[in-house]
RNA sequence: GCGGAAGUAGCUCAGUUGGUAGAGCAUAACCUUGCCAAGGUUAGGGUCGUCGGUUCGAGUCCGAUUUUCCGCUCCA
């Protein structure tokens, strides 16, 4: 483990010092939990997304894509759920340090006190018997009366100050109430604080007419929303599914874990939609697909494993994560939810349109099911970056550090090197790279010897190294080297465009959809 | 969010009882060598995380703050 922790954190050191990911505004001291891509670091994230939306869009012919905007209708995020969900008032105790939301306190604390007025109102009838009039003596009794102006007054005061967002009241009313910590059994309560989980700003340019909005918490929304514009325009017929790569922000209170868990991040999601009870076979279908497609990237199978979710979110009735096997353990990487028809109807009631679809084999009207598939790209990221740094002891006792990404995902496919800078071997070492770079991403490199140029290759993960030497300038023959095996061919210039495409063909197909 | 540790050049670090900063590597230029990193010469690069305090004088002592790491907590 504490070998593990050694590991990762050579890892986000390499990322820094290679120019993978940056800590943000670091000039400024940086922000917590902010980080950002550098010159290598987007490449790789561009293959990334490249390799996954071939995999689902292109690949599938009833899967399309989309590029919804960040900011969404405020209602949106009443009909999806994030409004009530992500917007809790918390308050610490401080001697059990355990955190509640307030609103539970004071409910709590309301029910104990309708516990009172539900005993009175037993004992009084069984001491009346049949002659006794309820509601008259809800009305009548002192005491009783008593109880439930307290209540009503709690309520009143309590809604009233989160109306007004006065949390400093919220908290003089638990202190007013002597609520206590059920752990600790102390007063000794922290302010009363909001975690919005959204972060919110305001659109409109005039103070008075601003809305608040949200920056989209998750962009499922997004495709939900276009259903009805993708269906139509795009002529779609169930199956089928609608995909997108995007931000999407939550204000988490801890971040941490590098680019693990994000205030920023980075999905890429596709919605497929589907015939009501037909879920568990899409379910299946696609938990095996996704799978499939991580191990196409030519990572070892045991570094994945699936997680049945026991405990479902409200949108789901069946879910399943895929984790990898990060230096700080399994994590979740891609989630697969069967989410029903919540979200499409939701929407449909919220927004009052009909997201239905006329399934002419069974001749109705439905609202389609949804089976969602969700990966975070930056922790697909930092999987791939994880398990590509290598540590290598060579023959001759040096250690060699290298990023052994699949070829298809490097940041640099090849560089073209000059043996020596003169000769004339720089000048045809520049066209053999003025003829690579409009197929591929490619360096050029002439300074130091060539035995360094190739292990600064090796730290930023190129595949292939192709050398001109004075051979080159009588029979028009490089060499190009591979990364991992450090082997090298002798091949023709007219070729290597040719080889290094060969060698990055993608391995993932997809399996045949079930009817 | 709470507790602990740390922050000196791009990286790894040194800096003695407070006296206005050093090394190696890296980077750039030139020379030299030429197939698996560290030959030579020269140069650039730091208001010692930030702000404030004590002091004639603070990288060094004190306080606050910020960032990172570890543990706890939290987590659709």
């Amino acid at each position: 483990m504490a070998n593990n922790e050694e590991l990762f954190k050579k890892i986000i050191a390499h990322a820094k010092e290679y120019g993978f990911v940056f800590p943000s505004s670091e000039i400024y001291d940086g922000m917590s939990a902010v980080y950002d891509y550098g010159q290598y670091g987007s490449e790789l994230k561009n293959n990334i997304k490249q390799y996954w939306w071939k995999a689902m869009v292109q690949y599938n012919e009833n899967i399309v894509g989309i590029d919804s905007a960040i900011f969404m209708h405020p209602t949106v995020w009443k009909a999806s759920g994030h409004v009530d969900a992500f917007n809790d008032p918390l308050i610490d105790n401080k001697d059990s340090k355990k955190r509640y939301r307030a609103d539970v306190l004071i409910e709590d604390h309301v029910a104990k006190i309708e516990d009172k007025i539900e005993k009175e109102v037993s004992k009084a009838k069984s001491r009346f018997g049949e002659t006794f009039d309820e509601n008259m003596y809800r009305k009548t009794n002192t005491r009783v009366v008593e109880y439930q102006q307290k209540i009503d007054g709690i309520k009143t005061r309590f809604v009233t100050a989160m109306d007004a967002n006065d949390l400093v009241d919220v908290k003089a009313l638990i202190e007013d109430l002597e609520i206590v910590c059920p752990v600790s059994g102390s007063r000794n309560w922290t302010e009363v604080r909001q975690f919005n989980l959204m972060f919110s700003t305001q659109m409109g340019s005039v103070s008075e007419d601003t809305n608040q909005i949200y920056l989209r918490p998750e962009t499922a929304q997004g495709i939900f929303v276009n259903f009805l514009n993708v269906m139509k325009s795009g002529r779609m017929k169930i199956p089928f599914g609608i995909a997108q790569i995007g931000k999407a922000f939550r204000n988490e209170i801890v971040a941490r874990q590098f680019i693990f868990r994000m205030r920023e991040f980075e999905q890429m999601e596709m919605q497929f939609f589907i015939r009501p009870g037909e879920e568990m076979k899409w379910f299946e279908y696609w938990k095996n697909e996704r799978m499939r497609w991580h191990l196409s990237l030519g990572m070892p199978a045991e570094k994945y494993r699936f997680h049945d979710h026991d405990k479902l979110a409200h949108y789901a009735n069946a879910a399943a994560d895929i984790e990898f096997d990060f230096a700080f353990g399994f994590k979740e990487m891609e989630g697969i939810h069967s989410r029903t028809d919540f979200d499409l109807g939701s929407h449909q009631k919220f927004s009052g349109k009909k997201l239905q679809y006329f399934d002419p084999e069974l001749n109705e009207n439905y609202v389609p099911y949804v089976l969602e598939t969700s990966i975070g790209l930056d922790r697909t990221f930092l999987a791939m970056l994880s398990h590509a740094y290598t540590e290598e002891t060579l023959e001759d006792g040096t250690i060699r550090t290298v990023l052994k990404f699949p070829p298809v995902l490097a940041p640099v496919k090849a560089t073209v090197l000059p043996l020596i800078k003169k000769d004339g071997l720089p000048e045809k070492a520049r066209e053999i790279m003025d003829m690579l770079k409009f197929d591929y991403m490619c360096q050029y490199d002439e300074k130091d010897a060539i035995g360094r140029r190739y292990r600064r290759q090796d730290a930023i993960g190129t595949p292939y190294c192709i050398t001109v030497d004075h051979q080159t300038l009588e029979d028009n023959t490089v060499t190009i080297r591979e990364r991992d095996s450090m082997k090298q061919d002798r091949i023709g210039i007219a070729e290597i465009s040719r080889i290094i495409g060969e060698r990055l063909k993608t391995h993932y197909i997809p399996t045949p959809q079930p009817e």
